[in-house]
DNA sequence: ACTTGAACCTGGCGGC
DNA sequence: TGCCGCCAGGTTCAAG
């Protein structure tokens, strides 16, 4: 749940109510959380009394008398709450402290990541949570920030934003913050960004942070600890959470892609992708009208990424080629590649399908990226009947999702000649559904190419001059 | 050595 | 209404 501002907010809180408090008891019922073991956790802070409560990193530190200290993190999920009264144990309570006058203070923990580890003052900082973790984003200079940055490499800024061991307290939801005001695109390797972005960046952080912790946090699917009280940073969140929703600077839909494992959120015009321009993805089953939005775009300047093309041309390769062989053998004849072979072959055999695809998307993949290079100033549409499951679902800006009742595919099968029953069967199992979800425009071109591309004008941040 | 993914958990929500 | 799959603010550790 909760980032350098969340818990600064808690912090805040714990520092309202429990100097003072003296401990009398503490009840755990989920021993796994605390690391340090929970025998000795009990023993020695029973009859110990709470000094203050600091922050390192998202780690909250609990000073208490004898030099003890205990070394909290609450992970996803976990929250403090201060009782007067009532000490019941409540649904997903990792521990309670009862007080000698009776009052007492839950750690609950939902998802029961959190941890609480027991140490001391002349310790903690060495222990293996606190150790290896960065400078405070408050603390750092905009040199070292820079620096930090450039040892990075090519690992992608957001990533740098979220590592604990170069800057702290910045989580997912700030991270795509920060890059959005900072006008800097998420996937950004570390060593391109000039002093001037890391400077900004790191001014953004700052202000970012700051403006969250006076706003007592982001509270989004859960609650502050003191009961009823929410943050409202969450109301002030400018692309986390946004997907598709107009960018508040430039009204484009805001793109939600997925970068190790996390969501992030960014304009694609505010924001634009480092050493090229707009990449716009295409895709739908078999005859739904996608090479009527692929010629649009081309019209309109954009360079057109075919991978049915890339595809073909990868048999020609010998790299692919020498795969090949040793994969399917039969499909070769005095040393020549036949191709109806091969599709006979796979056509039978989901598995061999898979191993074909594990030789044949790679070199796709590679020749997209190095026609991408080749146009440095072009923007460009992906034309990938398999692009919802491939790499590049993230590579793009948009996605353009077409589809067309049967009928109307099945006429232009009919038109194009080709055998409507076995075409369609090969792309039974193409998922609708998940193309409505991850489309920016979803467009069933029931009607003619002029009707669909009359529709591809009517999106503004496509017709518009923003990007064309 | 490096990067990606699973694992740790429960609950809420949207879609059928 | 219920059931299913997906997703969640963090971090670590095991595979590839």
């Amino acid at each position: 749940m909760p980032e350098l501002p969340e818990v600064e907010t808690i912090v805040g809180y714990l520092n309202d109510v429990l100097p003072g408090k003296r401990i009398k008891d503490i009840r755990i019922f989920r021993e796994k959380n605390i690391l340090s073991g929970a025998p000795s956790f009990q023993k020695e802070l029973i009859g110990e009394s709470f000094l203050n409560v600091t922050r390192r990193a998202k780690f909250l530190i609990f000073h208490l008398t004898d030099d003890k200290v205990v070394i909290a993190h609450l992970r996803m999920e976990g929250k403090y709450y201060f009782e007067e009264k009532d000490s019941s144990q409540k649904k997903h309570d990792i521990l309670i402290y009862d007080f000698m006058d009776g009052s007492c203070l839950h750690y609950n923990d939902v998802r029961t990541f959190g941890t609480l580890e027991l140490s001391n003052e002349k310790d903690y900082l060495k222990t293996p949570s606190l150790s290896s973790l960065g400078k405070e984003p408050f603390l750092i200079s905009p040199e070292e920030f820079f620096s930090l940055l450039q040892k990075k490499g090519k690992h992608p800024i957001k990533q740098a934003l979220l590592d604990q061991s170069l800057i702290v307290g910045i989580g997912n939801i700030y991270a795509s913050e920060i890059l959005f005001a900072s006008q800097v695109n998420p996937r950004t390797p570390c060593k391109d960004i000039p002093f001037e972005k890391s400077d900004l960046i790191l001014k953004e952080t700052k202000r970012i942070l700051f403006e969250a912790i006076s706003q007592g946090g982001s509270t989004i699917r859960s609650y502050h600890p003191k009961e009823g009280i929410s943050g409202k940073m969450q109301n002030e969140l400018q692309v986390y959470g946004q997907a598709n929703k107009p960018c508040p600077r430039c009204k484009t839909p805001i793109r939600r892609i997925f970068m190790n494992g996390r969501s992030t959120f960014y304009c694609p015009l505010c924001q634009k992708q480092p050493g090229h321009g707009i990449i716009i993805g295409v895709t739908g089953p078999i005859a739904s009208g996608k090479s009527t939005v692929t010629s649009y775009l081309s019209e309109k300047g954009f360079v057109d990424l075919d991978s049915d093309r890339y595809a073909h041309e990868s048999y020609e390769d010998k790299d692919v080629k020498k795969e090949l062989k040793a994969h399917f053998p039969g499909a070769f004849s005095r040393g020549h590649l036949d191709r109806k072979k091969l599709l006979s072959i796979i056509s039978k055999d989901e598995k061999k399908t898979l191993i074909l695809n594990s030789i044949i998307h790679p070199y796709v993949y590679k020749r997209t990226e190095e026609e991408i290079k080749k146009h440095p100033e072009k923007n460009f549409v992906i034309d990938m009947p398999l692009l919802l499951a491939s790499p590049f679902l993230d590579r793009c800006d948009f996605i353009i999702g077409v589809n067309a009742p049967l009928e109307v595919r099945k006429e232009r099968l009919k038109e194009r000649g080709v055998d409507i029953e076995k075409a369609l069967k090969l792309n039974s199992s193409f998922p609708i559904k998940e193309l409505k979800k991850a489309a920016t425009i979803y467009l069933e071109t029931t009607g003619s190419k002029e009707e669909s591309r009359k529709i591809l004008d009517s999106y503004a941040f496509l017709a518009g001059n923003k990007i064309l």
